[in-house]
DNA sequence: TTAATATATACGCTTGATCATATATATCAA
DNA sequence: TTGATATATATGATCAAGCGTATATATTAA
């Protein structure tokens, strides 16, 4: 594994990057249509930030038929997951992280993967 | 401390301001000059990383003298300082930051906050 | 006051990141 | 094949970060 801690800092320095690897990090898997949902935002800006973030080897992506599901890569180092920790912490009373976490939560007909497998 | 998760990680993501912090990190005050010389950069360079790591709240710095000593903040908040220490272990074993701790033990009349207190 | 050293800031330029929008691709169902 | 849905990428424009250079400020000593 080659990540080096400027390109991993610099994925996270970007609000919507952000916000998407922290939504990973607390929920798993989330495929597009779930961040788009929790972020609030179209779709082009979270899939252009997500090949962002693939690129950069933070996260991984899995089809399921019509969805692509993320989530962070398992390859990553442990110094590196210690890290995405550690920004929960810092960020998980503050906007618009909790409420990423709600408008997730409250998202209907998600596609789980256990309903597309 | 109204320090946000995106304003530590842009401050993180550029090499000289990442190197600049780990260094004091793990050496606790520098001057400019010990920073300079560490790094092999030219004065206005580091001098205005250092500005920017300042006007995000990550250093504070003290005056001595005609030296001006930079060390990371003491209100930072525990996630933060815990992403440093992520940062030092994921980065010790690499270029340049293993130089640059190499070149400040070997500097020269380094003006040590003992000789100038 | 003058000179020397350490540090900070200002200025013009360039490059890369980001955005909004449009369009392309892939999968599935009919 | 056609249509619908989910996702990805391309394009042109804009904007901010960073650089190199020059200069300003602050401190100390002579």
């Amino acid at each position: 594994m080659s990540l080096t801690a400027e390109s991993l800092f610099s994925s996270l320095s970007h609000e919507i990057r952000l916000r998407c690897l922290l939504l990973m990090q607390q929920e798993g898997e989330l495929c597009v249509c779930e961040l788009t949902h929790a972020l609030g935002l179209a779709q082009p800006v979270v899939s252009r930030h997500l090949a962002l973030l693939r690129e950069a080897g933070l996260v991984s992506d899995r089809r399921a038929g019509v969805w692509i599901h993320y989530s962070i890569s398992k390859a990553l180092p442990a110094w590196a997951h210690d890290i995405l920790a550690q920004a929960v912490l810092g960020t998980q009373t503050q906007e618009p992280f909790q409420s990423d976490l709600l408008n997730l939560a409250e998202m209907p007909n998600r596609p789980g993967a256990a309903c597309c497998a």
